[in-house]
DNA sequence: CACGTCGATGTAATCGATTCCACGAGGAGG
DNA sequence: CCTCCTCGTGGAATCGATTACATCGACGTG
């Protein structure tokens, strides 16, 4: 592969002059700036990425460390990431932590060694080490969707408290009075968060939310499907099951399905995050959909501003509640267009 | 950050020895070797991969072009190539084309930057030249899934054929006879592939397929959408709908629906790539499964070799039909596991 | 005892860029 | 006409690693 010293020998000119007219410097004469243009084009010349990274310092690359890439919000707030990250003219590096502590670590130390400008992270768990150090250590960071408590971090997420409420307004209109939850890991402020909104939101109605109401699942599928088993298994089982997430009703749904049982005659089903493919399941799932895309393009503006030196600021948009008919009673209009446009938000 | 040189002063020797330390070079004394491990302890020191990658010429990275990160399939394809990547030493960017050939050659270009030691693509067109010139250039690179013909470049792909032929033997069983195909670009492999498959298997039951009933799809889902609907508004609309791909599946539940429609009692339907997505909706969709995670694997595999040296292998691997009942009469037993465990292919 | 071998180590070149500094030519100003 | 500044350019240092080569002491062998 031809390198600037080529570039140099072909154009007649030095390095220096070749490394200028690339980085597009004024004192080039428009001479020299042609000759080095022309033997660029002639070798097919591409400057070397790494060996200018390892001169300047900067890599020009973020790092994205998500929680699963198989859950369609964090594939969804992916794709914003990288979409903002090219205009402000960052490439990403994705690392899929697969909800596993330690590999969520093995890709951020990775991210570290290669040496990018920034790092988005969405913890896995409440308090890795490596990750507060790093942050403490200068390393530009954002938190997205998820963070750690106390590291002074900008956080850019949705906040579903208003939109938890509103769902439990909804499930209450319709006369379920026994709620369970399907709770994402403690760990994770996620997780944690929408239990607590939720608790909250019934505590309006006067209604507990018994321990027994509130299953430990990790964000997977698989556990929603075992927290639901157990919610049929109760003396007085629920008459709503509310999923922290997308991946957890998916279980439920499996287990609903596999006893034979009706949503949402036999249990009512809602979800936190709203994906497409809700509209298309038997029945469409009501849900709280968060502003994803908005939420990537955010981060990464953060992040951004961090790297450059300007300050970061912490954003929190709302979640809103999208009725659709797993709760009962179908919803007053149906819903205006069922294909959404994948470049909205 | 702490460098090379920052631990041979603390631990008292050449930078030559750390190096040699740290890529556990036989002769370096007992010593020697405890003094710096607890000089790079004690530092916290990590070794800078630019520069490693800079002198060594190898970043011990693959890139991964695929067509479109939103697409279930294809993630699942990533993140199975993470996997094995990672399993091999080696860590995975991934470009998200979104079915753009310029996106794809954007995306190609600065991976070519960065010196990935090899590319593994899934084309969006059929011959982008940058694709062409730097696999005749020699960088070691494996097509997945879709491929570009005439270069001399491994493929590990699914032949969907005997699948296609499996299905239409059960849309001919139910007594459809007016059978569509919602097709992909032309320019991709797949595209034209599983027209030209289901064409054939329609032969062997002397249907034709008049061209009113194979509609131009781009693998996305509004592009479903719109085919659909043009089907639905032909003089003799077809019995079925055979999508190419499972997001224009999706835009054809779509149009279904707005148009107040059942499936399969209106208009059957059936997909390529099966999603476990499929399972939930209404009714649970007819499709054909490529084993993606095996494909994922053996993709990184046959790059792996050809970065190493070894003479790499195209690989095929077969799809299977999946019955469920969106294109009429339930099949004969339930599926047995409805939540399927995600570690499997 | 001399010499060759081997193991441990350091010095310095190298990878491909960027950038500071020095230098020469040419123009402006006194 | 001399001085000074500006502009275009090249030489060389630098980033942080790896590695060829040189050196040196210890040891084994004839």
């Amino acid at each position: 592969m031809a390198s600037i010293k080529d570039v140099a020998a072909e154009a007649g000119v030095s390095v220096a002059t070749v490394s200028r007219v690339l980085n597009d410097h004024p004192s080039v004469s428009a001479d020299a700036r042609t000759r080095v243009l022309a033997a660029v084009e002639a070798l097919g010349y591409r400057p070397n990425a790494v060996a200018r990274s390892l001169r300047t310092d900067q890599t020009h690359t973020l790092g994205l460390v998500i929680s699963d890439v198989m859950n369609p919000y964090f594939t969804e707030l992916a794709r914003s990431v990288e979409e903002e990250a090219r205009a402000l003219g960052y490439s990403v590096i994705i690392g899929n932590a697969d909800e596993r502590p330690e590999l969520q670590d093995h890709h951020v130390r990775t991210l570290l060694d290669r040496r990018i400008d920034g790092l988005l992270v969405s913890p896995t768990d409440g308090g890795s080490p490596l990750i507060v150090d790093a942050a403490r250590a200068g390393t530009p960071m954002v938190f997205v969707d998820r963070w750690i408590p106390g590291v002074e971090v900008p956080v850019v997420r949705a906040d579903g408290r208003a939109a938890v409420r509103d769902l439990v307004a909804h499930l209450h209109g319709l006369g379920h009075r026994r709620l369970a939850i399907i709770a994402g890991p403690a760990a994770t402020t996620t997780g944690s968060e929408r239990v607590e909104a939720f608790r909250e939101a019934l505590g309006e109605y006067g209604i507990p939310l018994p321990d027994a109401y509130i299953g430990q699942g990790d964000f997977q599928a698989e556990s929603g499907r075992r927290v639901t088993e157990g919610f049929l298994d109760l003396p007085e089982p629920p008459e709503v099951v509310f999923a922290a997430d997308n991946l957890m009703a998916l279980g439920a749904l499996d287990a609903v399905r596999a006893r034979g049982l009706r949503v949402p005659d036999d249990l009512a089903l809602a979800a936190f995050d709203d994906i497409r493919w809700f509209v298309h399941t038997d029945p469409p799932i009501t849900a709280i959909a968060q502003p994803t895309g908005e939420l990537g393009r955010a981060a990464v503006r953060a992040l951004v501003d961090s790297i450059e030196g300007r300050t970061p600021r912490s954003v929190t948009l709302p979640a809103r509640l999208v009725v659709r008919r797993s709760c009962g009673e179908p919803p007053a209009s149906p819903e205006p267009a069922p294909v959404r446009n994948r470049s909205q938000s």
